[in-house]
DNA sequence: TTGTACGCGTTATCAA
DNA sequence: TTGATAACGCGTACAA
């Protein structure tokens, strides 16, 4: 047996008595191929099981079907749900998802998009880190769109599709101040990126203006643990705040796990918290926190359709959309 | 400009003065060419932005680099775990990730072998759902590697990576006695998966051979949700099981929070609670799990390292792998 | 070491 | 509607 024994259409040509051609015909949506011949072909196809060869196919269309899904942290909660949304929609539209995992480094976003130019990729979508300017004229040299999710950048070409941070955090400052807290604070991470800035200048700037003292406490990377320092750190300072505003769930979660098992606070009663994203576990019983929730599906939705779109379209429309979290509301901040 | 403008070799052996097979060499690793050669072919490259293509190399060397993942429900936590493990190998490997997400039918999963077929993967890798066997033989058929995690199937031909659920499982029924507890339940989905059945039937025949009453529950999809029923239909039985072995982690999770905050038990005071996997969640502080961790790494290295074999290695060896889970003691059950 | 020529499996073009 | 032929970009046997 030869190490790769694939069946080409060839010879489903020869065993159907017609010409490539006619094959190929058969294959291409849309090609004017008589119903008799067609039919030929496919049971000749079938007995062979033969399947189109998309490398070849993606050589001579100069379109390879594929889409790059660059990402750090894939298995995060909030990351995953964007990528399984994004995987949904990119198949429902015929495209075929192809993955690759980053570490936190820019660099390694360029390394990535290398890569999605080898393969030919059609589109690249970037969830993590920000390339290098040359690269992506490089993408777009190369024919490939590029998509950039809840990255703030302002290079033109991209698809860029954000999250109004700012404004929906600073609803959360307003919610605190009816909740009838003085002192606030805004818990994150020292990754400092565009999103998590947002979040923290909006929350900041409407908490001040709403007459509330306001503490900003920064460490480490956005996950479970860091939550529980940043608890640590803010709920021992001699004047404890009253509410915590947390740059993402994931940081609520470990803040109220702290809050309450180590500092046998109750919540809200005691400490309001609010988180973002509206990941899974934000619903579940323990901790029922009251957060904001991405649109997942709207993202992909605007994603997947502008990249599938003519170029013409592409060309004219401005590549920028804004969208809005929504609210939920739960029960970890008294009132609402 | 038109509408993919990629530089080819082509261009490259122009820019330098050389000819294409120069270029083709230059990239090829171990080829012979003259160190000024290459040095001329590298600037050249680097000038242009060329990379090379693999669909076009695919094509050529019969292989293209790519290995697909099959995956149902990828944004839980346990497979999300699993899919950034095998990502992560599979790109040191020098491999390519494809991500295919399938719904939970076993038809699904012979759509996206038949993708994984029209686009050359390498290899599958199969983490939801079972293929039919005509299926495998077409993939085998078309020289691509299959890997079946955790899908107890007895076919000839793929690589089967499988836990000791069966034995993990019946370890948990020993601590259950040595806790002191008399009646103890089994809280499983209604999936029916192998691995689920398996965990079940370890349980219960160990426990039953410990002289324990015990009960068993299936209901829906395993998750978080399906926790908090099974609580419902456990907890409410004239006699309440004082220690419970939920089939998954998630399942814990839902019905600790249920068994808590619903029925006001402290656990493990009154109620001692295992689950499996170990996601991160089981390690948060409102859990505390005690569980079994699957040793994620372990499968990845075992699945990259068989598919990236040398073809008579891979025509020898047994295929099939058996990993021991790893019991992680927390707090949610007594003594340990 | 280098260049020429061919083949990989496909689609697009064109004449029949 | 059909079949022959030319690309697509690359690797490689072969000859130079």
């Amino acid at each position: 047996m030869a190490s790769k024994p694939s069946v080409s259409a060839h010879d489903v040509a020869e065993r159907a008595g017609v010409s490539r051609s006619a094959v190929s015909r058969t294959f291409t949506p849309g090609a004017s191929v008589a119903p008799e011949t067609r039919e030929r072909v496919l049971k000749a196809a079938d007995e062979l099981g033969y399947h189109v060869n998309h490398l070849a196919r993606g050589l001579m269309r100069r379109e390879s079907g594929i889409v790059c899904l660059i990402v750090s942290d894939a298995a995060t909660p909030y990351r995953s749900a964007l990528l399984r949304e994004l995987t949904i929609h990119l198949q429902n539209a015929g495209k075929v998802v192809m993955l690759i995992n980053t570490d936190r480094s820019d660099d390694s976003v360029g390394q990535a998009l290398r890569q999605a130019i080898r393969y030919q990729a059609d589109a690249s979508i970037i969830l993590s880190g920000l390339p290098d300017k040359s690269i992506t004229q490089l993408c777009l040299k190369n024919g490939q769109r590029l998509v950039l999710i809840n990255r703030d950048d302002d290079q033109p070409g991209p698809l860029k599709i954000n999250l109004n941070d700012e404004e929906a955090s600073s609803r959360i400052a307003l919610a605190f101040e009816r909740a009838g807290c003085r002192h606030v604070a805004f818990a994150n991470s020292d990754a400092r990126t565009p999103s998590l800035m947002a979040r923290e200048r909006g929350f900041s700037k409407a908490a001040e203006a709403l007459g509330l003292e306001v503490t900003v406490e920064r460490y480490g990377w956005t996950g479970y643990e860091a939550g529980k320092v940043l608890a640590h750190r803010l709920l021992t300072r001699k004047i404890r705040p009253e509410a915590v505003f947390c740059a993402t769930d994931l940081l609520a979660c470990g803040f109220m796990d702290a809050a309450r098992h180590e500092f046998g606070l109750s919540i809200p009663g005691q400490l309001c918290v609010a988180g973002f994203d509206d990941i899974e576990q934000a619903g579940w019983e323990s901790y029922q926190l009251t957060t904001f929730a991405q649109p997942l599906a709207s993202i992909a939705e605007a994603a997947v359709s502008w990249l599938c779109s003519a170029p013409e379209e592409t060309a004219m429309s401005v590549p920028s959309v804004l969208i809005e979290p929504q609210l939920i509301w739960r029960k970890s901040v008294r009132g609402g």
